[in-house]
Parts: structure tokens; sequence; C-alpha cells
DNA sequence: AGTTTAAGTTACTCATGGGTAACAATATAA
DNA sequence: TTATATTGTTACCCATGAGTAACTTAAACT
């Protein structure tokens, strides 16, 4: 009876299972894709090919081309907005909530559907899709730009215009996305510990910042 | 005699004169198209309806589609190294010289053709055409490095692996450009005042930095 | 076993848009 | 005024690629 249970639970089980874990394939694949040739270069039968199957199967686990971006999207966003969770989770100054914050993005920024949301996160055919992705994008800048404003407040970050520098800090995280890979030998850890160091300290010498100011 | 002689060599100068700045104009409407609805969604046909002629009036002044984009890469370079040669031109600390390649560069980036270059030098269909484009962004890149190294130097900036700082700045700037104009009213002096203290100095609290450091 | 649902296939439609050929008008030079 | 580039137009071709219809096979539950 329990043998019988298994074989017929686990396979139901399975059913749901295979089909995401089929889904989430399509969408790596997919994004694979769009990272290396580009979304409109990209065509389904691409992305059916590297999935060894033909493109009317992708129409059974995705609605259109445009929803590929959007599902690489949630993933995305669940994998961001878990990070920011995680990083104020503690009670901790504003600096190192976003030290920890810059530390784990770096690593996020290396999954393939990450990257494509970080890089196709704009053009959005439908109306509805673009206000649904435009909002989450402000959501998550809007935590980031609070860790900054706490911060400022708890004297652990210098006063400054939290909104720009939390742009700017974006752009250039979302960047190593699109060079990390081709850029040959790059130590992650060395990456990691030269944003902090100009996030941190910029690249002024204070030595000689101080003594002389040309 | 001179009448004359004007007569017929100032329209023979327009010629040329003229042809160049039609191109111009098209260039320009068509980055400002792109901008707006990216490269695949604009059609030569929008590129023609905002310059009141018809598509194949654009083939007298393209070769084709990518070539506008060619063209708009030639222009940015000129501006970029010309941003370049102007900062390298005197005998600077290495910080001063990347302080005024910042400013420069924010204001350049708010022009369109310059805006089109950065988002699509990518995307190059021919193989030719992509080696050269990646061939001029190496070697804009490699003049701020050596900036940089420059004022590493000579004590201005303090030591660092100048090629990922190089490419983090990049990053920045470039994404400005990307939100400078939907992004509302912000006041460009202070986006330089910000990008420059980030640069210099980071964002950490010297203050309380050096007291506590949580 | 037999029925149903999931999963996948082949073979199409059809809009879009880059690019071209052939023709028309306009300005320049003689 | 007439010949000649220059600049532009209308009307087409044609490859590409998203999306669909109709049919086939494989698995799952009763």
């Amino acid at each position: 009876m329990t043998v019988k249970k298994e074989k017929l639970s686990i396979p139901a089980l399975n059913r749901v299972e295979k089909r995401q874990l089929k889904l989430d394939a399509i969408l790596r694949h997919a994004a694979a894709a769009f990272m290396e040739k580009g979304y409109y270069k990209t065509s389904l039968d691409d992305i059916a090919r590297r999935h060894n199957v033909t493109k009317p199967t992708l129409y059974y686990y995705i609605k259109n081309k445009e929803d590929i971006l959007i599902k690489c999207e949630d993933v995305a966003g669940v994998r961001i907005n878990g990070l920011l969770d995680q990083v104020t989770a503690f009670e901790e100054s504003g600096f190192t909530q976003l030290q920890k914050f810059i530390e784990g993005y770096v690593e996020i920024v290396t999954d393939d559907i990450i990257r494509c949301h970080i890089h196709h996160r704009g053009q959005r055919e439908d109306p509805t899709a673009r206000d649904v992705s435009l909002k989450m994008h402000r959501a998550i800048e809007h935590r980031v730009r609070e860790i900054i404003g706490k911060g400022v407040k708890d004297g652990s970050i210098r006063p400054c215009n939290s909104t720009i520098i939390a742009i700017l800090l974006f752009d250039a995280l979302n960047g190593i996305s699109a060079w990390y890979r081709t850029e040959g030998a790059i130590n992650p850890a060395e990456l990691v510990e030269q944003v902090l160091l100009i996030v941190a300290q910029g690249v002024k010498n204070p030595v000689q910042g101080v003594k002389t100011n040309i």
C-alpha cells in the first residue's frame, strides 16, 4: 500500500515539479541566448533548439516571446528582494548593510537569468508589463536608497543625495553583469574588494589629499 | 568676376556642406528614435518620417541600418577622444585630470548621438564593424586607465586596480545617459558634484569611519 | 484496458521591415 | 537653354520570424 502510495504520489508531485524545472531550463537557455546574441537577434527557434524541442513546444510553457523576459524578471525580483531582506534583517549601520548588499549583488549578478533581466529591463512591448517592470525596479532602487538614508542618519555614511548615489551604484554594479565573463580572468574577490573600496573611500589618495590639493 | 566667382563657389561649397548637415540631421533623428523605441523597434520608415523624407532617400546618405550606428560611433569617438586630448593636454595630477574628464563626460553624455552610441555599442552584425567598435571602446577605456595609473604614480590617487576602476566608472557615467532625461528635474551641477564626491571620497563618513568601524 | 491529459511535432499563415529597381523632379554647369 | 548630376519618389521583392492549427505520441489515473 505504502509502495502503491509512493508510486502514485511521487509522479503526481513530479508532474508540477518537472514542469517547473523545464520552465526554469527554458528561461535559462533563453536568457543565455539573449545575452549572447541579444533579444531581437535570438529567434524562438534558437531557444527551442538549445532546449532540444521545437518552437511550438515553448508555447506550452510561455505565453509569447516577451513573456520570457517577464518570467526572468519575476525570478530576478525574488532574488534581489531576498537579498535586500537578508541584508536589512539585522540592526546594523547603513554603511554595513550597503556593504553587504554590494557583496551579495555582485554574486547575484553573475546568474544568467539575472543578467538577462538587467540587460533587458526596459524593452516591454505590453504597456502593462512595462508598468509592472518599472514599478519593481523603482521599489528595489528605493530600498537601496533607504539603506543609504539610514546610513546618513546613523552617521556611517556621509551626507549625500541618496537618489543619485543609489542610481550610480546600480549602474556600476549592473554594468558588471555585462563584462565580468568576457573580460577574461577576473578574480571575483578582487572585484568585490575594488568595488567596496571605491564605494567606501573613492579613489582620492587620503594621505596626499590632506597634505596638498592640486 | 568676383561676383561670378562667389555665386559659383558658394553653392559649390554648400553642396558637400548641405549633404553633411543632412547626414547629421538624419543621425540625430535616428539616434533619438533609437533611444526612445530601441534600435529594433525603430524602422527605417520611422526615421525617414521624422526627417520628412521617404525610406529610400535615407539610402542616399547611409549604407544600411547598421551604418547609422557606425556613423554615430564615429561622431562619438571624435567627441570623447577630443575630451581626452583636452584633459591630458596639461601637466596636472592624475586625479585632477580624472576629475576634468568626468566633468566633461557628464556633459557629453547628454547628446543624443553619444547616448545612442553608448546604448548600442555592442550590437554589430558585421564582424568587421564589431571589431572596429570594440577596438575604439578599448582605446578610450585604456586612456582613462592611463590617467588613473598616472594618478597612482604621482600619489594623487590611492593604489588600486585601474582596470576595474575605469570600467566601473564608465558604467556609472554611461548609465547616466539612460536616465538623466526621464528622471525629471535633476540639477546637472548637483549630478556632477555627487559623482565627483563619490569618486573622490566614496560614501563612508570619514569622521565616524575613524572613530568607530561597525 | 481504455480514457484523458500532458507534451510535443509538422506544416502552415501572415505581418513586418530591410533593401532595391525604376522612374520623376530639381538644381548645377555649360 | 540644354545636358548632367543630385536628390528624391512610388512601387515593389523577399527573408525572417512570431504565432497558430491540426495531428501524434507518451504518460497517468480510474
